[in-house]
DNA sequence: ATGACAATTAATGGATACCTTAATGGATTT
DNA sequence: AAATCCATTAAGGTATCCATTAATTGTCAT
């Protein structure tokens, strides 16, 4: 996701139209985790709730359910999609493959003196905070390290779909950031693959994303195993 | 896209809730290009169209706006969204990655004799319909058997992230069929790819897939660039 | 004649009212 | 006592209604 406020992320701005408003309240407040895995409101009740009526709940909730946040099944309201092991894991794996497209897209692009900053910015703050032991700024930085490696791609269609993936991305990433000891030095990789994409090296940029992300992913699903007990998970 | 008729594909069947039944109608519409490319009505026009209300259309209208099939824009109601090469490029090249990704998850599972069964299946009629010169029933039984390669990877979050593509995809396939000369011997492709899955040789079987799609992706703009006057594409 | 502003109109966003349907509990029958 | 069926009711699906806002057109002034 965007790390400014603009798409379908985070802080709070007054939207224009109600339907986003509700939208991005619901979507807030499950990825934060105010509403955990399994919480379950009647369209009713969320009308109350959000002090609105039925008619931009449900077209919210459409939305959300397409984003695989949550699910709404008749007589029940919506409920808070569970994120299991499994599903992290899966996610990981589309988002891996993701990822690889379009660092190699980028790879192959004239990119500019304005691009490459962009990277160097998440790069830089990402050592910050590693310095100063910040796993909050740490892992906001990685990701939008992340997202400035995908926007790069100017694949207009895949930074869509990779945008649309973020919450239930971001629901994983938040899930493992509680239980996940030490920053991995995935700096180091990240300097390595804009090294690559710089030199216009794609196969290997490729390459590099690939195994930066299968070695998170193995660890993450490791991790969760471990610690399967803390989480609340399915 | 299943090619049977659940999911979001296909024949018109009587649905249970008018969203859904406004859904798929206008879905074939555009699919079937009975509302090409820059099509626009407004929600009244809509509702009068297909006999409901519009609070059905409107509703239908999100999630046909998410599948990317068209645009909502206040006071010009939506508009069929138009499929450039530049489009069809970058479809192809996610489809190209999410499908390497699902064949190298298929090749690296245990499959049952049923699952080659599918597989087989599909094979066969590409054949018959290659020897027949049967065009459209070999693009379709091409669609089956990237399909059932998708379902094969057992990632469910996968599965249903390229079914969601598929409207998109269908539009490219279709837009191209119509100016598509021969049909690629992809059969051959196809048949090796599903050695290499035999064999459990996930990395080769990815390597395959990987390569058949970017050929299929760069005859497909070498094509529209030849055909852009015939196309009404924006 | 052209541009700006205002009045009109029409389409959307949102609220509400209505109707259909499914879950629940109680009653009746075996 | 258990099972089945019916009645009740609440939730969701759909239609309609209202308010807001943007497009359009017409008029007036420069």
């Amino acid at each position: 996701m965007k790390p400014d406020n603009k798409g379908s992320n985070g802080r709070k701005q007054p939207k224009k139209t109600l339907v986003d408003h509700v939208y991005h309240e619901i979507q807030n407040r499950i990825l934060y985790n105010i509403w955990g895995t399994g919480y379950q409101a009647l369209e009713q009740e969320l009308c109350e709730e959000l002090g609105v009526s039925r008619t931009p709940v449900r077209e919210a909730l459409i939305r959300l359910q397409r984003d695989g946040l949550v699910n709404v099944v008749p007589r029940h309201g919506m409920r808070v999609l569970p994120i299991s092991a499994t599903d992290i894991q899966q996610i990981y794996q589309i988002l891996t493959s993701l990822e690889s497209l379009a660092v190699e897209l980028a790879a192959a692009r004239e990119l500019s003196a304005r691009d490459y900053k962009s990277l160097d910015t998440a790069l830089k703050a990402m050592k910050i905070a590693q310095d100063a032991s910040d796993l909050k700024a740490w892992a906001q930085a990685d990701e939008d390290f992340h997202y400035h490696l995908v926007a790069l791609s100017a694949n207009r269609i895949l930074i869509e779909l990779v945008d649309s993936f973020w919450g239930r991305a971001q629901r994983a990433r938040l899930t493992m950031l509680s239980i996940r000891n030490n920053p991995i030095n995935s700096t180091q990789d990240h300097a390595k693959i804009v090294d690559a994409i710089r030199r216009g090296d794609s196969a290997r940029a490729r390459e590099l994303i690939e195994g930066h992300r299968k070695r998170g992913a193995s660890d993450l699903t490791e991790l969760m195993e471990k610690h399967l007990n803390i989480l609340q998970l399915s």
